[in-house]
DNA sequence: ATGAAAGCGCTAACAG
DNA sequence: CTGTTAGCGCTTTCAT
């Protein structure tokens, strides 16, 4: 309904009382002394009319838009960006803002992101959203500085901006640690050649977990490639091929974990009787459909946009500082998601070490 | 930098000149008459101040936000979401506007559409972008009707909005041609279950292409299931189990394709040799790391934010008229995207009628 | 060739 | 308890 043309003055007319009165009432403004019965006239005035504030107005006045710039890299090209757009709008639409969005890309300029800073600042935004598709360092625009505005899923070089990143180690450990509650003692690992963040941090957590249980880290069990699905297979044939092989994977995401399947399948390895893999990232798509069903850890991408846009909002609205924030990210758990990819190793496996495992277990 | 508290007044006291003129400069205005001295302090004093244009006055002025609202259900569930979003947004972006984003579900009541619409607007956007996640008939909230509004991978059951969907039936039928053309004369369908425009089309599309080619019919060719992973490998044991199995199958959508591919692995079928496979949707994940690669049908999602949006802009700026679309959907077409899943017919398959096969191919 | 002033729809002193 | 009025930053008519 909302009929365009109808304004306050309108409304005010349709009660017989003054502007003032229906902007009192409206706002429910709290000095406001306005009479029982004026008030129900002036609601159902409104009502009758299909009154709906003019919000453009409202923020002109108050200096208040009530919208969040929200730039986010590659949307189309990730299943992530949609979920973090997904965290960021349903919070940000629960505390009465709406989420204003502009595409970036990873190559794009320094400049073109200050100018899309600049012109979400032209539009008024009271605070800002700057999204990555994957965890990493960056500089961000240099206009960020000082704004109320929250990184997703990197960290600002300078640590000026505050910024909410997943717990890749956390997460990793957790994964590793689960092949090894199944009774695995020879664990191998499909790392990434690229050099971002979770490259390193995974296989950080990789060998400090098995350092933590008790196990040996042997340089020949970690394979790495880039991480797609061809690099996945290329990397497990060399990792399950020897005599030597590994009971279980740790895969650096799910699209390597993929190639790993099927590297399994042509080295007539059963999954998980022969070999154990938990991959990285929860991609549904490919997680859930594997066959079987991969045990992944989960990217918490709603719960950074969320967590986000909680934090900018309570900083907008003056409610915290995000100052306060900015020295350290904020980091979020990536929870384990079970699935059927993972079983204890077998006692008549492919490997003669079967006996060990099984006393290894035991232990447990 | 676009330093808050610089206005217009701020630039004019700078260039020593009334704020008319500066709007008038910085605005382009035709008629006005400024002489080139005054246009050129005026726009030294608006660099040297970083005075950036407050988009909300002017909107209010103008009765022109300059701002798209984008309704679109179920953001993160897919991939699809993203890529319309991106061709909208940047669509909208080429032309001067900025998209406003609210996520809706297929679930929600009618009621609290209406409430998404009235609330942009509220907030005066432009025009509004409705977007479905898979191409269906629906009721569009009441109060959408007469906006300047277009709905992408939909359409008005009551034909009143304008829509843009894609080419379904084209891109069926270049599918099962794909397979014509390789030579495949005994062709399967693995279909969807749903009660959805697309199981009809494309079932419709299957059997016409057949008929078009001479090629018979089979009932017992086409095999229904859910229209995900698992309901692809039933349906496609069925299918391929039979001695008269078919030599090539047209799969209703990727995911189905992707649980067809085990199944074949579990028959013993070697793809494309013995068995050619052709999907729907091109879900890159899936469609490119299948392997070997599903050649497939791709859905033109960013064409459709693109074309919505474009035409939406055009008739908010008064350069079409989006009631002459209202009738008749423009429908996109869906490019085929080649890969490796389709081969001609085998003389050595495992059926006995490779020789028809080779028969029919020479004379193509 | 340039400027004064009204007003977009609303909020918030301030007055009564 | 309610109304008058100024003004948010801008565009635009009308004067000069």
């Amino acid at each position: 309904m909302t009929n365009r043309t109808v304004g306050i003055k309108e409304v005010a007319a349709a009660a017989g009382v003054s502007v003032t009165t229906v902007s009192h009432v409206l706002n429910d403004v709290a000095y406001a002394r306005v009479g029982a019965g004026t008030r129900q006239r002036v609601h159902e005035a409104a009502q009758r009319l299909g009154y709906g504030p003019n919000r453009l107005a409202q923020a002109l006045r108050t200096q208040r838009s009530g919208m969040i710039g929200f730039i986010s890299e590659e949307i189309a090209t990730t299943p992530h960006a949609g979920r973090i757009i997904l965290g960021a709008e349903e919070t940000a639409r629960a505390r009465g803002y709406r989420i204003m969005i502009i595409n970036s890309t990873s190559t794009g300029s320094q400049d073109s992101k200050e100018s899309q800073v600049a012109d979400l600042l032209d539009r008024q935004v009271d605070g800002i959203l700057y999204a990555t598709m994957y965890h990493r360092k960056l500089a961000v625009p240099k206009n960020l500085a000082g704004l109320p505005a929250v990184l997703v899923d990197s960290e600002d070089i300078s640590n000026t901006v505050s910024c909410v990143i997943p717990d890749e180690v956390g997460g990793a450990r957790a994964a590793v640690q689960t092949l090894i509650d199944a009774g695995h003692t020879r664990i191998g690992m499909l790392n990434n050649t690229d050099d971002v963040p979770a490259t390193h941090s995974r296989l950080r957590a990789f060998k400090d977990t098995l350092a933590d249980a008790g196990l040996p880290f042997h340089e020949e069990l970690v394979q790495s490639e880039p991480s797609e699905v061809p690099g996945g297979h290329q990397a497990a044939l060399r990792l399950l091929k020897p005599e030597s092989r590994p009971t279980a994977v740790f895969c650096y995401n799910d699209r390597m974990a993929m190639g790993a399947y099927r590297a399994a399948a042509e080295l007539g390895l059963r999954i998980p009787e022969d070999v154990s893999f938990v991959g990285f990232d929860n991609q549904e798509l490919i997680a859930e459909n594997l066959h079987p069903p991969l045990t992944t850890v989960a990217l918490p991408h709603y719960e950074m946009g969320a967590w986000a846009t909680e934090n900018l909002i309570d900083a907008i609205e003056g409610k915290s500082d995000l100052r306060l924030f900015a020295a350290h990210p904020t980091v979020l758990p990536c929870p384990m998601v079970l699935r059927d990819s993972v079983a204890s190793p077998t006692h008549d496996g492919p490997s003669s070490r079967a006996a060990t495992y099984s006393a290894a277990r035991s232990n447990t």
